[in-house]
DNA sequence: TGACTGTGTCGAAGCGCTTCGACGATGGGC
DNA sequence: GCCCATCGTCGAAGCGCTTCGACACAGTCA
């Protein structure tokens, strides 16, 4: 192990300065840091992570609590994941994985043991409790998902409620005027995570006031329930020309059926989905979606704890909702009522 | 910030005593301990990280190395993160989460700055240049894949070779006689991460032990590529009615394609998938499928990696095979050969 | 020119833990 | 009843770093 004892050894100065010139806390002398500097390389000297935490009292570590399993599309939790580790790298800082199973005793364990400086949460559900606890250890925090109360919380998340609404909206503009909503499946409007109801007061709301008709159907995203789910809605509403889909397994499912079905997708019925970029891309046809921006919310999340860290925890209490962008392609066209 | 010295005066014992309660590195009587554990509840005190680290020359951190961007299904790389994440937390341990794209220089950082005990590696490219680093630094480590030179290295991974010869085998059985292989992408196969390569091996060398007539094709996954792949398939081996799929994504797409084409699964053609038990299970029909052992694998490389730190690195050159399992379900029925 | 203000560097203390050696108390073997 | 091993506990050193105060030196200003 390097030490920084031995790179100052080497660079004829003392310890406290390679630690100035690291640090940049103080003025060093172009000389002394060129010295210094060129030691560190010989060396290949890192400075000991422990140490380090254990004197400055940080750790340069952020916490990221990701669902075990969890309502949430798997690609979408991992794409966020990635998006945090590698935005925390450019603020020097390490991501710690944890399991949301882990739970109130995580949150307490590695606040006490300060392992990491701050923590970001996925899979947030409207009565998280998670939350007091983090309230109560003053842990810098940010929340990816919106529970009941976000006050005094930083939290980041896509506006959902405006995502069903734009979803309609467009369905509306192109004259659709019966449209259905295929939702995620029953558990996941039970178990308080909020988005998919989001979703559905937007998505109703919208309808309203669009005068258009609108029924909503959850689903499990299996090929028969999604069978299922179409044939109960064409029986109920045959005139329905406009589906939105918020459940990345039903997608397939609903195409490769309205196929069968001989409806044409764009031609006689319209789908617009709420998923990332990705799926909508890879379907056939290319779906109108409003995409799930993954990466950004990662990103957001880092850059939000770290503004904590670095500048006093004023703004801690932000909520960043991320407006939905809907991008047309080739799934959707004019109904009816065009 | 609650110490061990607070919790030493609590107890009305001394700091070096509260410490071998909790390592149990040293016999304590019943009545210190239970003092010791009273007063640790009562004040709610976690160890500091950062001075464990620092005092014992132990983290308690592996890191996991995983692909930024990778030919590897999305939801088992996930699959195995969690695994390990879990299976680490058995042993007391916490991970840290890395990208591939840190590339040698991170794991230069991690074995230098003592941030972690172990590596756990993810997306074994054959000439991974991660692996000099690896020997150089002498850190502990475990990969997940197989590289061209195992040598000296601790390896997981399903024994693709004997997967690619269990679907044929089981095609062969049922009585087809020609056979095709739907792979991954070209530049799976290209960029060296062996698995694919395996596999195809495998598949070969068994089609020929059985007799049966036996194409390969790389597919890209998408609806189009698919099709593209499936027509020039029965372009030139009409009779082919046994498929092996190693593609999550040209799953739905085939299933679909062969429904449209009237060729009913398995009455007429008979679909063999490697893919996770979950994409098996939601497919219709449900397919008969080798699974990815992403669970294991994970588990199993957190079990190498701390038999490794425990035990010295006796072993740390084992390689660990997992066997495939195929298991029947509604895609597979006899070929016309039965 | 003397008092002052910066600048650049150093020494030492201390972060919270582990661990080694020491030591008093107990108990078994003879 | 004495010696020695064992058990349970303590004190102190030290892990590698950051950071505070001190200080030498060079300019700056009246």
């Amino acid at each position: 192990m390097v030490t920084l004892a031995e790179v100052a050894r080497q660079a004829g100065v003392s310890p406290s300065t390679v630690s100035y010139v690291l640090s940049r806390k103080r003025s060093i002398s172009d000389e002394t840091r060129r010295k210094v500097e060129a030691a560190i390389e010989s060396l290949g000297y890192h400075p000991h992570a422990g140490a380090r935490a254990l004197a400055s009292n940080r750790s340069n570590i952020l916490a990221l609590m990701i669902p075990l399993r969890s309502d949430m599309y798997v690609p979408v939790i991992m794409e966020i994941a990635m998006a945090v580790t590698t935005e925390a790298r450019e603020f020097g800082q390490d991501v710690l994985l944890l399991t949301k199973d882990e739970g109130t005793a995580g949150v307490r364990r590695i606040a006490g043991s300060g392992l990491a400086d701050a923590m970001i949460m996925m899979d947030i559900e409207l009565e998280d409790d998670r939350i007091p606890v983090l309230r109560e250890t003053e842990t810098p925090a940010v929340l990816i998902g919106l529970p009941a109360d976000p006050a005094g919380l930083a939290c980041v998340d896509l506006d959902f409620e405006a995502t069903g609404a734009a979803c309609v909206e467009h369905l509306a503009s192109l004259g659709h005027r019966d449209i259905a909503l295929i939702g995620e499946g029953e558990g996941v409007y039970k178990r308080n995570t909020g988005f998919a109801a989001r979703t559905l007061t937007g998505f109703q709301r919208a309808a309203a006031e669009h005068g258009v008709r609108a029924v909503h159907r959850s689903c499990e995203g299996t090929y028969e329930s999604t069978a299922g789910v179409l044939s109960r809605i064409l029986e109920e509403r045959p005139g329905t020309t406009g589906f939105v889909v918020q459940n990345e397994a039903a997608i397939a499912p609903l195409l490769s059926l309205l196929r069968l079905s001989g409806r044409a997708v764009p031609e006689d019925t319209s789908v617009v989905a709420i998923c990332p970029d990705q799926v909508a891309l890879q379907s056939s046809p290319r779906l109108t979606s409003v995409s799930i921006p993954a990466e950004e919310m990662g990103r957001q999340a880092v850059r939000q704890v770290m503004a904590q860290l670095d500048h006093a925890p004023e703004g801690a209490s932000q909520t960043t909702m991320i407006p939905p962008a809907l991008t047309v392609r080739d799934s959707s066209a004019r109904g009816p009522a065009a």
